[in-house]
DNA sequence: ATGAAAGCGCTAACAG
DNA sequence: CTGTTAGCGCTTTCAT
């Protein structure tokens, strides 16, 4: 019976003995006192029968419909972009906007994602960098990374909360600390070790960095290689505490200080950077920095729909250099059970 | 200058001096070896000169795109959605269906939020019950849910699992048992407590249950609340295990047993579901019942694209009856450090 | 190499 | 109450 291509509003007319315009009023729901009963149930029962459904594009193609928004994060495991995600659908909500979300790494691998979609606007979170601008001229904003091209940006202002730790560390006796980064070559990741090189070098503190994956497994064996070798080899690690750049790296640095027989923190101190669930699930909770990433989605949300709301469709020559902006979001050092003053100060001599 | 509403091809056409139909072959890429370059150029320029977009809804209308899945979960937070996101997608991926993942709770939010959107199918993950099926005959699968109608769908079979979990505490020597249940009125969760509760019959052990948000600090209160009172109360909780409907709960227990300076597992066994990064990070690593979120996404969305390729479109009376399967995927007991024998076996007489 | 013209399926006046 | 009609912005023959 069915022919391939599914069946539209004509189809539904024809069978229920009407026209095309009556079938549009009764799907619209624009139908009451307009169209009668009788007629109504004719239609709707012919729509079942035929498994009719509108044409959205058909449908937007015409009223337009609400503008969209895409909200683009790197992944959805990490409970920080849950947050950046959840402030940024809020705002757009709250303006109207209906919001499309992508999770993917790169910017073509969004651009891939979202095909054929209308897309009014972009916000995109912690995207690699290095990838090009979008060849489209959407408006867009970047959240916590170097905006490609001359798109505004929302970022963290965190060098202030780690040069805090750094001295926090130092004021307790700390002079020699490890730097646990992360592999991910983005901005936010560079801004951190810059900040803690130059609050060690500040402090004249010793300061050992090493790279990891973002994720506990990685982070446990880069430490554990780092730390002295199990009980007896009398060996105390070179260093009294250990920076990490997420969270998730602290956790591998608890592991691994366990697997050594290290106590945290009575022989070493951890502090990460985020303040996700992990943080306090932990013993003794995580010493790290809260980034308030609701704020931030929202934040960046508010700037991308002011821009809109100004005819932000880059237009012809309207001089759009003013619309450059970055903005910087302050993030707050958490102090919490993990700092302490090292075992034994005289350690390094 | 410019016009309220976006600039049409036809904009860009009379800007260049060239045809509509030129731009439509420049902006579709089809351009080479039919338009001159000066003319390609010329069209190009014209467009970004008025912020030419070509409108994705007319395009869609006509070319039809490629089919849509709708993948809905209702929390991005949990780490085990988005493993139920990133199986589904690859498969969807796979077979050339473009993904659109909407975050909510209940059904009528992922509708509203999907409005006007193109969608030709629907895989929804643990929706809250009572949710009416969707009006719109859209095919769906539903996972880890009580499928609404007639719907099918894919759930895991816990029981075994959770069966094993109690002999194992008998077996250790555990009598008498907290179960800490979660609050959200779901299909799986209401599994969960039978489960225990039937396995804790069968063995004739004792079951107190408990009820809890499903978030670390309401676990870490619940469980509080039932441990016995700080140090020199002189007693011993009146049970030496905690089995918990959730990792996330677990940890709350983890927690409150330290507030009350039990030792786990020496004071008290504590077990999850869901074995999440939590599940490891914490000491001693949680014993859990793994749920292989990724297999779940699949699999269901195996299903679904499969009920739309032989026609799934709910057309007429071709008897619908035995499209209404329910897969159940197995789960799997990992026990870890958590689960030893009571500290003292005759605590309870 | 370019243009004219016919729709895609729907909505929204406007007539009856 | 219902039907007619004209597009929405694009793709896609078919002429030129």
């Amino acid at each position: 019976m069915s022919n391939g291509r599914p069946p539209t509003s004509h189809d539904v007319a024809s069978l229920a003995g009407v026209s095309q315009s009556t079938v549009s009023l009764v799907f619209r729901g624009a139908a009451s006192g307009r169209v009668s009963e009788r007629t109504q149930r004719a239609v709707v029962d012919a729509a079942r029968q035929l498994g009719f459904r509108p044409n959205a594009d058909a449908r937007r193609l015409r009223t337009g419909g609400p503008p969209m928004v895409l909200i683009a994060i790197p992944d959805i495991v990490n409970p920080f972009f849950a947050r950046v995600f959840t402030g940024a659908r809020a705002a757009a909500r709250e303006a109207g906007f209906q919001v499309v979300l992508s999770v993917q790494r790169d910017l073509d691998s969004v651009a891939a994602d979202v095909t054929g979609q209308r897309i009014d606007a972009v916000l995109a979170c912690s995207l690699q960098d290095g990838g090009r601008p979008l060849e489209d001229p959407v408006p867009a904003v970047v959240l916590d990374a170097e905006p490609p091209q001359g798109q505004s940006s929302v970022r963290f202002d965190i060098a202030p909360a780690l040069t805090e730790l750094v001295d926090h560390l130092h004021r307790l006796g700390h002079r020699s600390i490890a730097h646990l980064r992360s592999e991910v070559r983005t901005a936010t990741f560079r801004e951190r070790t810059e900040a803690v090189d130059a609050a060690c070098a500040r402090r004249g503190m010793n300061r050992m960095p090493v790279a990891s994956a973002l994720n506990i497994d990685a982070a446990r064996e880069a430490a554990t290689a780092l730390l002295p070798a199990p009980a007896g080899s009398g060996g105390c690690p070179p260093f009294t505490a250990v920076v990490c750049d997420d969270d998730v790296l602290s956790v591998g640095v608890y592991k691994a200080a366990q697997d050594r027989g290290l106590s945290v923190p009575g022989d070493l101190s951890v502090s990460g950077i985020d303040n996700v669930d992990l943080a306090t699930a932990v013993t003794p909770e995580l010493t790290t920095v809260d980034l308030p990433g609701e704020e931030l989605g929202a934040t960046g949300m508010h700037r991308l729909i002011a821009h809109l709301e100004r005819g932000g469709g880059s237009r012809g020559g309207t001089g759009g250099a003013a619309t450059t902006e970055c903005v910087r979001l302050p993030a707050r050092l958490l102090i919490r059970g993990s700092t302490a003053p090292p075992a034994d100060p005289a350690s390094r001599g």
